[in-house]
DNA sequence: ACAAGAAATTAGAATAATTATAATATTAAA
DNA sequence: TTTAATATTATAATTATTCTAATTTCTTGT
């Protein structure tokens, strides 16, 4: 369990404001014991039925690149029509169930290390993802 | 060099009628000597450019998703507003140029393989899919 | 506490990728 | 050659995302 105390600060720490939406939107993303994976919509739809309270969507857009451009979302690939983000930012894989359209995370360890035995001048790695997607 | 006749009958073999439209999307994308790797609108833009004829943008995306459900095209997941599509449909990894937007085969001896140790009960695995996003 | 400026929120408009529609044209088969 | 099935096309519709500009809320200095 999460403060809303502990909210405030984490914004201020990065020199966002707390403002009330900031602080509902922290709760529905964070205040929870797993890993969180969503699209904007779905997080739109949870901060009306979690918080009571709602948000414009503009508001949900723009704190959600905040979040991620602070490091605190991290944002998965998939071919979806929708861009599906994630509060474990933490290097890490993916099941996508295809069919349920759900994330699930994968340890490092489910995967093993992987090592990217070529290079391309002047570019350096920036991140490794691996997508499984899954069947029935 | 492909010659238009194996075309139509690739195209028949797949119980796609071979209009002159298909014919000439083939030659863009697969009247080449590597893999090709595009958005719908690289490909419209080239249609024009290399044949002369124009095709309608609804008969490109058409095409692509006909070739793609067919296995001739492989859909690559990317954080971007486009949808990228590889003419190599073999298993394979990619480097994300981030700044060029621009995809690059990895062979799969450049990652090594890959074991998932993890599995969800009534799934199974489809696709395993790395991509390594470059920077500066 | 108050004022002033900076930053955030919002509704709604704009944009852009993709998909759907429905009329016309082409292809395949009898 | 007739006919039915399929494909193409222009255009409209849809949808995710971003932009705009007015309003509100925060922050900071007084
Ligand atoms: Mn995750
Ligand atoms: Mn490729
Ligand atoms: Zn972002
Ligand atoms: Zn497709």
């Amino acid at each position: 369990m999460t403060s809303k105390q502990e909210f405030i600060e984490k914004l201020r720490n990065s020199s966002l404001r707390p403002t009330k939406q900031r602080i509902n939107i922290c709760e529905v993303l964070f205040n929870r014991d797993k890993t969180f994976h969503f699209t904007i919509n779905d997080l739109f739809n949870l901060i009306k039925d979690k918080t009571g309270e709602k948000v414009s969507l503009a508001t949900v857009y723009n704190t959600v690149h905040a979040f991620h451009k602070k490091g605190y979302l991290k944002e998965i690939p998939i071919n979806s029509n929708q861009t599906y983000f994630d509060t474990n930012v933490t290097d890490h894989h993916h099941f996508f169930d295809v069919k349920e359209e759900k994330l699930i995370d994968l340890k490092n360890e489910d995967v093993g290390p992987i090592e990217i035995q070529k290079s391309i001048p002047g570019k350096k790695i920036k991140s490794v993802e691996v997508l499984v997607k899954l069947e029935d």
